[in-house]
DNA sequence: ACGCGCTTTAGTCCTCGCCT
DNA sequence: AGGCGAGGACTAAAGCGCGT
């Protein structure tokens, strides 16, 4: 019959931890460590090398996409974060087409059996029809343009949600995906503030810009996205930076775009030339001077519609040449 | 760099014809 | 009959090319 002391060693789990103290135990990867448990994980760290001995390989932290804390204190999950940029949000699954374990070794043919199947399964439920392969498609389109202009990984995701609502309308059909993803996108940035002309987006797009503002007018009306006309204002900061000017010159650009516009000046125009106009105008102003075809290049504007907002402005302003 | 006249393009509205 | 897309007419803005 075995004592109460011996059964304790076998059975770990049963032990009671509060009547007797955990015995220290030495690091064996560094020989002299000594094994200490971390508070906020409950990780077995050697306190010299840091080698995690033992520890939960599981995330329970809250969810960190929740917008306050008691949403985040209620939605704990674990995992990757999901991401609207996926079709499958990102809780896909990958299984490897080598036939190789964890340690690069060739494995079993009954196990190389049972991965082909897991994997054609796995491909199934991923894509489980056109719908998804579409949606896998425009989305990675979505990705590739929204790299190509910089656009914040916040804006791409506005940009699928967008997409995702406009396929769960039944918007696509008749169209082709790659206007609809163009326009989402391009529908996106002006819904978050970062500002890319149709000339831009069309630029990296497969798709012409005339069937981008198409698209983009018909799918803002469908699913009612509310869009407000672009501020040139918006404009400023980029190009200005692109024409490495001064402070002063996007204060006095600003200024320029905020007193015309209140004259009705920008009634009709385009944002981008308006921008441009303005930025011409203050860095004569500040006598930091740029050609009108310095500005035009980088506001993708011509130089002639810079000279006519320009006059326009100034004459707003009551500025003599 | 800028002005001017002409051309091109985009947006909007409307009509027409096809399909269900 | 009603919905929907194609295409034409019209207007305004933007672009082009040339001269100064």
């Amino acid at each position: 019959m075995a004592s109460p002391t011996r059964q304790r060693e076998r059975d770990p789990e049963t032990t009671d931890k509060t009547q007797e103290p955990e015995r220290e135990r030495v690091c064996d990867e560094c020989d002299g460590g000594t094994l200490v448990k971390s508070e906020d994980q409950g990780e077995l760290v050697c306190d010299q090398c840091g080698l995690i001995v033992e520890g939960t390989n599981i995330d329970h932290g809250p969810e960190w996409r929740a917008f306050n804390h008691s949403e985040r204190q209620n939605k704990s999950r674990v995992g990757a974060p999901t991401t609207q940029t996926m079709h499958d949000k990102g809780l896909t699954t990958s299984i490897d087409w080598k036939n190789q374990d964890a340690y690069g070794r060739s494995i079993s043919s009954d196990k190389r059996n049972q991965m082909r199947r897991l994997r054609k399964w796995q491909e199934r439920i991923r894509t489980k029809d056109a719908g998804e392969r579409n949606l896998q498609f425009a989305l990675s389109e979505t990705d590739r343009m929204a790299s190509s202009l910089a656009i914040p990984r916040s804006v791409r995701e506005v940009a699928c949600v967008i997409y995702r609502r406009a396929l769960d309308e039944d918007l696509i059909r008749g169209r082709s995906i790659e206007g609809v993803a163009t326009s989402t996108l391009y529908a996106a940035c002006r819904m978050e503030g970062i500002p890319r002309s149709l000339e831009e987006v069309a630029a990296v797009s497969r798709v012409e810009r005339k069937e981008i503002g198409r698209t983009y007018r018909y799918v803002a009306q469908e699913l009612n996205l509310e869009m407000e006309p672009v501020n040139p204002k918006k404009y400023v900061p980029r190009f200005c930076s692109e024409l490495e000017l001064s402070e002063e010159v996007q204060v006095k650009a600003n200024e320029i775009i905020d007193t015309t516009t209140e004259k009705g000046l920008l009634s009709g125009k385009s944002p981008t030339g308006y921008a441009a106009a303005a930025i011409y105008a203050a860095s004569l102003l500040c006598n930091e001077k740029k050609t009108q075809r310095e500005v035009s290049d980088v506001a993708q504007v011509t130089e002639v519609t810079i000279r006519n907002r320009y006059q326009e402005q100034i004459e707003a302003m009551g500025i003599h040449e």
